[in-house]
DNA sequence: CACGTACATACGGCGTCGGGTATATTATCT
DNA sequence: AGATAATATACCCGACGCCGTATGTACGTG
């Protein structure tokens, strides 16, 4: 397990880490709402912790597990070098797409730049 | 097999697709380039396919393969939503490079828009 | 202090993935 | 057609990952 692509790899963890997009969880939270037995999800837990895809306080009895976002970045900064890539080969269609967004007005996100490539964190 | 996450935990195939990234190649390059066994190569190069993360053409006895770009379009749209959370929580220091990139005068391909985020193919 | 809750860990079993070796297939050349 | 190059596939095996069950630990409450 050596790798931030092999910590991703597996299904149940990236309904775990896409669960805690939302607000951090307590362990008993995530079993319930993802169905899966409880130590399942402290194993999993485990593993992400280690990697570093999430932290978690302690909050009386039960434990709060929250997102990191370097593992993210780090995926992202893998993928950058496929971007160029693609993006060459989907430029008249990309244009294309942007010409629909505008035409049909639906403001994403209005001031944000979406994604850094590259970040260097 | 059955997700592009898994495809990609594979540090081999990770290797084959970056080298893949520059140009098509053949298996035979693949195998001198990369130092591993051709059966293993053509064992990965078949998941890649199978995959979708290439595509080979043939030429005379030897098949070139050059990389497809929707399996990475998977991938980052899946990271997509995590994109939002890292965001918010560098902000600051989003800012502060952009601002360091602005200083340094580091031009990183002009006109185009880095990423796409959510590519709807 | 006994008990219940919330979570972590230990252990055994099983499926699967990747590596290695050998062999099959397809194309090229003489 | 025979030989050789390039690639694909078959088979066996060892290792590792995940699951389920059982048990351990820490915290809070009566």
């Amino acid at each position: 397990m050596t790798s931030v692509f092999e910590i991703i790899a597996e299904p149940n963890r990236r309904a775990i880490l896409s669960l805690l997009v939302g607000a951090e969880q307590s362990v008993g939270e995530i079993e319930r709402q993802l169905r899966m037995p409880q130590p399942t999800v402290s194993k999993h837990l485990r593993v992400l912790r280690e990697a570093g895809f999430v932290e978690s306080t302690v909050a009386a009895q039960r434990r709060l597990y929250r997102l990191k976002p370097e593992p993210f970045q780090e995926v992202d900064a893998w993928l950058d070098q496929f971007r160029r890539f693609w993006s060459v080969h989907l430029d008249a269609l990309e244009r294309h797409l942007d010409r629909m967004e505008r035409s049909t007005a639906t403001k994403k996100r209005p001031g944000k730049k979406p994604a850094r490539p590259k970040p260097r964190t």
